[in-house]
DNA sequence: AAATAGTTTAACCAAATGGTTAAAATTACG
DNA sequence: CGTAATTTTAACCATTTGGTTAAACTATTT
């Protein structure tokens, strides 16, 4: 009979699998370490999920889905700016410092599977883009900010909140930083950020 | 007798690395791919290089020497803060626009290889972080600007000039653009991000 | 309990891949 | 020229890797 696919092993597998691309990549990631990962046979694998690249599709599609559409919901609220400015930070620096190697998969799968994404993310067909450009138009016309387009707001905002972890290998080596030190920087940019993109708009 | 390593065979090899392991990273590069791109017997590439990782490491070695120094060059010079920047974003934008893989192949290796990092580069000798540790105090203190880390001010201005480059892929996406439109964007941005810095500091 | 459907295992396989080798071709040079 | 050193090639090898298979095991159904 049909069963749900909600067995302990399948969810081995996802978490497994999940751990290992993520660190490794899908050219790097190995079908038996992923396997040793979750404790159960290889054959497993090739049960639940056909191929490799089956089971690297399915977590790719989660974790975009998990990483993309806060980005969308929350800059699609109705409320000020400055709030939304806050949240966007506030959320994105906590689950980035929960799940520091989420930006370098996402981004470096996205670089040569695009086609997963525009399926992994409903983007497009939401309306949350006029939204923000409208309200970024009104606050302009309204003398609250400098003018400027939505992508180079997103652009900056996403910079700003990103990047540093991309970068983190890079940053502690620079600046002497441990870990517990790399992530009081991260604790203080929560402030920072938010700040910084206001300031910037001022008129 | 010895000759220099200057043949072309050697050039045609470091070429056709270069590009393999840039677009595909260390674990998707095939030797035989490799070859193939440089025309050549695979065998050449374990006569003038010893091994897979061995050619890698020369390559990322010289790639991360002309992505990272120049960070430190422009920022340690002795001109405006002003100046400095917009000097820094001119200067990457078109080295990105003209290498756009570089970041995320650079971020991606390093972030399994860190210690290659360290040898390519001599970052920490170099007492640049100090200068412009000085110069930004100087700078608020003489109330030109608010008070920033340089850790802060450097992540803030790496951020913003080089996360839309690995996130290009996305950002064409969300924001509907093709190729043309996107080296408009970055075009824009030369002017955009020095104002925006120097807005961020405004006292 | 017998039959059936679903799950797990161990052994196996073919292709891909990094790497080697020995001989051939080419170049340097006394 | 002739000999030694270097470069290039083609064939080969061992291991790794993704994937398969058939049998064993475990529920589920009747």
């Amino acid at each position: 009979m049909y069963m749900e696919p909600n067995s302990t092993t399948e969810n081995r597998i996802k978490e497994a699998a999940r751990k290992i691309f993520i660190k490794k990549g899908l050219a790097g990631a190995r079908m038996q370490e992923i396997a040793d990962e979750a404790k159960i046979n290889k054959a497993m694998l090739h049960y639940y999920y056909r191929n490799k690249e089956q089971l690297f599709k399915k977590i790719f599609e989660e974790v975009a889905a998990e990483f993309v559409p806060k980005i969308f919901s929350i800059l699609g609220e109705d409320r000020p700016l400055e709030v939304k400015v806050q949240d966007f930070v506030s959320h994105y620096l906590d689950m980035l410092t929960r799940n520091p190697f989420l930006p370098l998969f996402v981004l470096s799968e996205l670089r040569s599977q695009p086609e997963f994404f525009e399926n992994a993310v409903g983007i497009k067909r939401s309306g949350i883009l006029e939204k923000l450009a409208v309200q970024l138009k009104a606050e302009a016309k309204a003398g609250h900010i400098k003018p400027i387009s939505p992508a180079n707001f997103m652009a900056n905002l996403m910079s700003l909140s990103i990047f540093p972890f991309l970068a983190q290998p890079m940053l502690q080596l620079i600046f002497s930083m441990n870990t517990q030190e790399f992530k009081n920087f991260i604790e203080e940019r929560k402030q920072l950020i938010p700040q910084f993109i206001m300031s910037s708009l001022k008129t």
